[in-house]
RNA sequence: GGGCGAAUGGCGGAACUGGUAGACGCGCACGACUCAAAAUCGUGUUUCGUAAGAAGUGAGAGUUCGAUUCUCUCUUCGCCCA
């Protein structure tokens, strides 16, 4: 029997699919479409396991959509702006341009030999112009809606890089990149107003039902809106300072109150520019990141001015301000007051400046003598030691409470507040998207007119200069328009700009004059489903639903304000960890499994250490290459085998064996394939057909439910079952009709996970008509005859062969004859019976 | 510290709204083919027990005729926020 040749039937395949541009989508009002993206990657350089999951994910559910009658835009680009391919041109003397674009070359090369459904007519690429001048377009357009402003702020700097990183790009207070000791730094910087939309994109997730749970409260965490008050101090010292204002979500632990601390950037701090020693607290404070976590972490300092603040409802208290390095100027407004007792922040920096703390909440359970000794109490409670507020329950009613009666006493307003910051989209990096501004000879900037656009990015350049090349590239930043001189914005786009929007682009990736066009936003938008890692759960994902509001915003140009209806955020592929006897890691290439020992390879002597299952990285050198593993054991087997072991959504273990045993079904498959081709040519008389179209009916629906519900790994169980099952009625004589009938459903449900095989085998049948997915009949997944179940007391002691609908007694009846369950039974008497109607019954005896 | 989630054989994982626990795969064991091996095919595989049988879904309780599924307490792990 012949092997199954899966070299040349993917080839035959793919280039039959490319050759007929098969996948090549337009709109078509008649027929229902469906919209199928996947995060597009990051060319650098090949594809990794995750993007192969990823995109089978992706690709079994666009070419079921396709069966199912779909009109299916199914699109792939490329996010090439970035930090990689400029720091890989520097190292190795290249072009990022070059670089990148021969990364894209190879890895659009190993997306199609995965044999994917993609319409490479739209493909894009964010660093092409093409694209980019649309997305100078959008910036200026926000700029005009008053939705892009620039403004002085203090950012996170990493010295090696020379760029500002965002809050997350920090970790333990260092470059995430570089390692780098990340420093303060103001710099004038563009920003997006996303927290004009705050409230809105909060409300926004509640129409996404078919969103993961996770992910919406990781958002709605993100945007964080809190109740609370806005108070003004009275402030009495030495400088003309009357009031300061403050936020606060606790106003009810005001007679807590024992200091107000500042942020070092306060306008208060104008009085202390020439403070030495001040000068020196602030210079402190800024080794200390900005993120809440290195904040939170850090030590507590303080510098004490010679203002004291009021209790606006105790005035005969008068606390001492602060300014203190925990205290951040873009939260509230700089300043908060502080309650040692009822928050750990606060009572570190009271201990430290031995400052008075006063317990002013008791949890339920302690008396009113209770006192916050070693640690602050932030819990529920009562309220205690103040006055009109004590015996509120602290803070459901309390915070209500006495924001009412600061605003009757006109010393305070309720405010909302949210932790979500604007979009600081400045970079000061060469390879990304210029922002298309000039400033003229007084530092005014000016938006580039439309007709000069695009801004494009200029080549040949040297990438050795310290920090951002394109401010030492003079004959490209100084620019005369209209005869007058203007110096170029040199900083570009944050990346994230760029996959804001880019499944806009895929509706209409040819459009000249604008980013996308409205016809084509109206058929293909939203996005059906979105599937992608869920580590950009919240950035990037709340970035696209951002950009989709401010396009609209104003001056309405579609009718929908959410991107994504659905989305489904896929688990990450593992590998088991190796390493040597001084802890260096091995490559599974590198390893050998002899007699339930690990060793290195060529060198028995070694024994390998095998650490747990992680996600693959190169670092812990434990990545698979996926071009490998095409070639050896072909597209199809590679797709069987990336869905068979866990559900999509959860991490799955790579395993040498599994994948081999994938690709061993494959040729079990093509081996019954034959089987039933000669079967269908011995074409035999017998056309009774109910178990074939049973067992075929039910395995229809099996795979429909399981494609439905994102359980791709229970297909594949489903397919080695439909495996056995025909194997075993093939044997029976079938007509080459009944088996024709049956068998092309069952290589249609097999057709979206292996495209090649299924097409492959299709084609050997006579049967041509239309390849669709099959119809699932009700009516003959209804069973006649059933396994009832006997329970006595609740444990199963037997199955009784039974008719469908067959009544209690009868079933007792045929109790009564079974000996093996009636042992059980001995005569007692029956106390009880619950009675299941075609399933089972439970005897109480 | 807060939020969300998870825990089932040697391993990855099934079990629809409370109704036959362990589908399917890996591994392992035995058998067939073979001079032999690999490949392939077949059979078996939760644990204890020769067996009849008993126990069993992280631990402990509860609701129920019946709990992997629902409720409470606890343990461990993962993710996110801090």
């Amino acid at each position: 029997m012949d092997r199954y040749n899966f070299k040349e039937i993917e080839k035959k395949w793919q280039n039959y699919w490319e050759s007929n541009k098969f996948f090549k989508t337009q709109k078509n009002k008649d027929k229902k479409k469906f919209y199928c993206l996947e995060m597009f990657p990051y060319p650098s350089g090949k594809i990794h396991m995750g993007h192969v999951r990823n995109y089978t994910i992706g690709d079994v559910l666009a070419r079921y959509k396709t069966l199912k009658g779909f009109n299916v835009l199914h699109p792939m680009g490329w996010d090439s702006f970035g930090m990689p391919a400029e720091n890989a041109a520097r190292e190795n003397n290249l072009d990022p341009k070059e670089w990148t674009n021969k990364n894209i070359k190879t890895m659009k090369n190993q997306l199609k030999k995965l044999g994917l459904s993609l319409d490479w007519d739209r493909e894009i690429s964010t660093c092409d112009k093409d694209y980019y001048k649309h997305q100078q377009i959008f910036f200026l357009e926000l700029l005009e809606k008053g939705l892009v402003y620039r403004k002085e702020n203090y950012v996170n700097w990493d010295p090696i890089d020379e760029t500002v990183l965002a809050n997350e790009q920090v970790i333990d207070g260092k470059g995430w990149r570089s390692g780098a000791t990340v420093e303060r730094k103001k710099l004038s910087q563009w920003f997006f107003s996303i927290s004009k939309f705050s409230q809105d994109l909060l409300d926004g997730l509640g129409e996404l039902n078919a969103w993961p749970n996770k992910v919406k409260t990781m958002q709605k965490n993100w945007i964080g809106k809190s109740f609370g008050c806005e108070i003004e101090f009275e402030i009495e010292g030495d400088l003309p300072v009357k009031n300061i204002k403050c936020f606060t979500t606790r106003p009810d632990t005001l007679f807590g109150f024992s200091f107000l601390a500042l942020s070092v950037d306060h306008e208060i701090s104008n009085f202390y520019i020439k403070n030495k020693e001040f000068l020196k607290f602030k210079e402190e404070c800024s080794k200390t990141g900005t993120t809440e976590e290195a904040i939170a972490v850090g030590d507590k300092i303080g510098f004490k001015t010679n203002l004291f603040a009021k209790n606006p409802l105790n005035p005969e208290q008068k606390v001492p301000v602060y300014f203190a390095n925990f205290v951040l100027m873009d939260y509230g407004f700089g300043a908060v007051f502080g309650c040692p007792a009822h928050d750990q922040r606060d009572f570190d920096f009271a201990k430290k400046y031995e400052l008075e703390i006063n317990t002013v909440v008791k949890p339920y359970e302690e008396n009113d003598d209770f006192k916050v000794s070693k640690e602050a109490y932030p819990g529920p409670g009562t309220i205690i030691n103040s006055k009109f507020l004590n015996g509120l329950d602290a803070p459901k009613k309390s915070v209500t409470e006495t924001i009412k009666i600061l605003e009757e006493k006109k010393l305070g307003k309720k405010k909302t507040n949210f932790r979500l910051k604007d979009w600081g989209v400045s970079r000061q990096r060469y390879w990304g998207c210029p922002i298309p501004i000039i400033y003229d000879e007084k530092g005014k900037a000016i938006p580039v007119p439309k007709d000069k656009l695009p801004v494009e990015l200029p080549e040949n350049i040297d990438l050795k200069v310290k920090g951002n090349p394109l401010n030492s590239q003079k004959d490209w930043k100084e620019v005369i328009i209209d005869g007058k001189k203007f110096t170029r914005e040199t900083d570009t786009l944050d990346t994230f700009v760029c996959s804001s929007w880019y499944y806009l682009r895929f509706c209409s990736s040819k459009e000249k004059n604008y980013g996308f066009n409205k016809e084509d936003i109206d058929y293909w938008m939203p996005v059906d489903q979105y599937i992608g890692g869920v580590e950009h759960a919240i950035l990037h994902l709340l970035y696209s639903r951002f950009f989709m509001r401010a396009i609209n915003f104003e001056n309405q140009k579609f009718h929908i304000t959410e991107p994504f209806k659905s989305l489904f955020t896929q688990g990450m592929v593992c590998h088991e960890t190796y390493k040597d006897q001084d802890n260096n890691w091995l490559s599974p290439e590198e390893i050998e499994k002899v007699n339930e020992k690990v060793i290195k390879k060529n060198d028995p002597n070694i024994i390998v250490k095998v650490g747990p299952s992680e996600s693959m990285s190169k670092s812990k050198k434990n990545v698979i290459d996926p071009e490998d593993i095409i070639n050896t054991y072909g597209a199809d087997s590679v797709r069987l085998f990336i869905l068979s072991d866990s559900p999509p959504e959860k991490d799955v273990q790579w395993s040498e064996q599994g994948m081999a045993s994938s690709y061993r079904f494959i040729q079990k498959l093509w081996i019954l394939n034959t089987l039933v081709m000669n079967e269908i040519k011995e074409n035999h008389p017998r056309d009774i057909d109910d178990e074939f179209k049973k067992t075929t009916n039910i395995f229809v629906k099996n795979v429909t439910d399981n494609l439905s519900k994102f359980t791709y790994n229970k297909i594949i169980a489903n397919f080695h079952e439909i495996h056995s099952s025909v194997s075993k009625l093939i044997k029976k004589k079938y007509s080459s009709k009944t088996i024709i009938h049956n068998y092309r459903k069952i290589l249609i449900c097999m057709l979206p996970v292996i495209p090649h095989f299924s097409n492959e085998c299709l084609e050997s049948i006579k049967d041509k008509s239309e390849i669709k997915w099959p119809e699932i009949n009700e009516q003959l997944l209804i069973e006649e005859n059933i396994n009832f179940v006997v329970q006595i007391n609740g444990k199963k002691r037997g199955l009784i062969k039974a008719n469908r609908d067959i009544s209690e007694d009868d079933i007792i009846n045929l109790i009564k004859k079974n000996v093996e369950i009636n042992k059980y039974i001995k005569n007692q008497e029956l106390k009880k019976k619950v009675f299941v109607p075609n399933k089972l019954i439970n005897i109480i005896i």
